[in-house]
DNA sequence: GATTGATTTGAACAATCGTTCAGTTATTAT
DNA sequence: ATAATAACTGAACGATTGTTCAAATCAATC
């Protein structure tokens, strides 16, 4: 046998990605193997060659991808002047983003070390690109008199973790609807920043 | 060669431990293999097996050695009855702890999935009863009416997964103390339970 | 219906994996 | 000094790793 009937590289690529994507999450990187992914697919490991130069290039094809998608989601956003508004609306977007991409955002986070040298580094600086959109938040927010915390570089990374770590415990069809999660973490950050009115 | 010169099991038991750590906090556990972790003890890969059954109880043995540890260090403390006091003793205490272990802290958090199903339940119970403690302290500060949160399980993993975040950036040799950094997060978690007090 | 190009197979490559164990040497106890 | 034990080597096991590529087969075009 070689090709098989139906195929086509508009079927099979996609399929690769997201059989990587999904491996990657539940097994880590470097346990997974290109015969696993391939057998997944429904295909021989040779054929995942014509879809990606090697297994990094796999990798990163993912985490570039979902940051890329993440920067230009919230670019398309319309953010309100007002800091408070503006909070609200990040942890919003935040928290719809991410619970809907759990095994992306695992991955973003946990195979970060499995990235050469050159590709570590762009994902690194495209993360740094996100984290001050918030930290520029925080700062207007402070200067206009209304967020009280003194450093806003640390208050960016604690919204942050904070935010992201729902995705552990989180489960769409869960008895916590994404609607309360959103109003509760609203809550939970304006009270952090020092603002009291109501959410 | 067979034995060597100065060879004993107190330093090369110990040794074994710390490189296993190490080297699986840098890479991960599946992209570790025995001989690297032999060749960096300085050992040939057969005489880890004096000190470990396999490689998955050398991760076991690892992540079961930290949660005993953190519960028992934990126990020993002595908590005020007061809410705030009280959080602010866990803040104190949960960044100190974790601070000082970010590669136990690393791998506590990323090869969870590389547990057999076995080893995952008896680490899964031990984070469990450590995120009770911080959950009840909220639990009573609530019905004491001193904190003004909703879920006092949600603010749970809201608190917890902003500290242990710390670890992913703050560095004891940093312009920033641990002094400033504690005293920083402890005002973070007051505010963001509603109590405004000084911290 | 023949030809071209896209897609996959299946075998092969050297390298590495976790693990076992008989044999060898250093340390300790007598 | 001798015997017993502890610590380690080094080779070997079969299995698996990422990757390459000629050959084979299907889809698309003319």
């Amino acid at each position: 046998m070689a090709r098989k009937t139906g195929s086509h590289s508009e079927i099979t690529g996609p399929k690769i990605k997201q059989t990587a994507l999904e491996l990657f999450a539940r097994y880590g990187f470097a346990a997974v193997s290109m015969r696993k992914i391939a057998s997944e697919v429904g295909v021989q490991a040779g054929a995942i060659y014509n879809y990606t130069p090697d297994k990094q290039a796999l990798l990163f094809d993912l985490l570039y991808g979902h940051m890329e998608d993440l920067l230009t989601s919230w670019h398309l956003q319309n953010v309100s002047q007002d800091p408070i508004a503006a909070l609200d609306h990040f942890v919003g977007f935040h928290l719809d983003f991410h619970i809907c991409r759990p095994d992306l955002v695992f991955i973003s986070y946990m195979e970060l070390r499995n990235l050469n040298p050159n590709n570590f580094i762009i994902i690194e600086d495209l993360r740094g690109n996100y984290e001050n959109i918030i930290c520029e938040i925080i700062t207007k927010g402070i200067s206009d008199g209304i967020f009280k915390v003194k450093d806003p570089k640390i208050t960016s990374f604690a919204i942050i973790a904070m935010l992201t770590g729902v995705v552990d415990w989180f489960r769409s069809d869960g008895v916590l609807t994404e609607y309360d999660l959103k109003r509760h973490y609203s809550i939970l950050t304006r009270q952090m920043l020092g603002v009291n009115g109501p959410a």
